[in-house]
DNA sequence: TTTCACTTTAGAATAATTATAAACTAGTTT
DNA sequence: AAACTAGTTTATAATTATTCTAAAGTGAAA
């Protein structure tokens, strides 16, 4: 990913280049595989790889906006904290208890034969399927 | 469910048939259906029906201790609460985000042809799928 | 260079949960 | 029965994750 890249996900999201969302945006999207993250857990790895610290409010804020322009998704998994993924396609997950880690399941390696059709009036948006591993 | 049941359930949670404790083994327990809950909608449901107030560390106490059982299992569903279910079998639910409800669906009613395997040194624990639906 | 909307930040507030410690309860021993 | 004791309940404090607030900072445009 350029960094014309990162520029037009800043914009899109409503959000303007400022110093911290940059270092942000590159941190989380300039990478080659899906990146699963608490804000706990970046604020650290944002800390431990550059001089400036981002406060954890701004960090909150841009990956909330990312989130709602649709640059991030929120993964419900076990726990407290809520983790957010840079995966946004449809997509499954291994969670494993034991690292609190989340692996990508591509969609199209998780095939369902039988579902139950929705409650009356409802309709079914997507389905999630994790996948807990033990060791 | 006989009223001997709930002192089963309660003996083998390690947890002696204290008055507070029946009172929410009962209204756990004494019930056709699944009941899924936080522990916020147990206490506001628990006050409603009952004269005297339970601590709310005593609901938590005793949830929890179910849960150690497995006479409770707990639900990762979207949200800051915890969600619990009294269907400790190996089930799937529907998740209605505008009610934040969730609804059974019974373990053989999804059909999963096509899985991932682990990743290496991992094993399978369980399988569990979310259906989201929309208005 | 002044303006002004937007931004960052530290710290306060909130919400869910867990921990603490004092008062209470009910079997068991004397 | 009275004392003892292990376990229990409870109010309240502490903790954790997240959101809010309000003051100070920033920078493009007038
Ligand atoms: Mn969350
Ligand atoms: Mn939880
Ligand atoms: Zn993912
Ligand atoms: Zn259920």
């Amino acid at each position: 990913m350029k960094k014309i890249d990162i520029l037009k996900k800043l914009r899109s999201s409503n959000l303007r280049p400022t110093k911290q969302r940059v270092e942000i945006a590159k941190f989380l999207f300039e990478r080659e595989k899906t990146f699963h993250f608490t804000v706990e857990s970046l604020n650290k790895l944002l800390t431990k790889k550059s001089t400036s610290k981002i406060a954890l409010a701004t960090i909150y804020n841009t990956v909330h906006a990312f989130k709602a322009a649709g640059h991030l998704s929120e993964v419900e998994v076990r726990g407290n904290k809520s983790y957010f993924d840079t995966n946004v396609s449809n997509h499954h997950h291994f969670y494993d208890s034991e690292t609190a880690e989340l692996i990508d399941i591509n969609a199209n390696d998780i095939v369902i034969q039988k579902i139950p059709k929705a409650p009356n009036g409802k309709k079914i948006k997507n389905v999630e399927v994790f996948i807990n591993l033990k060791n």
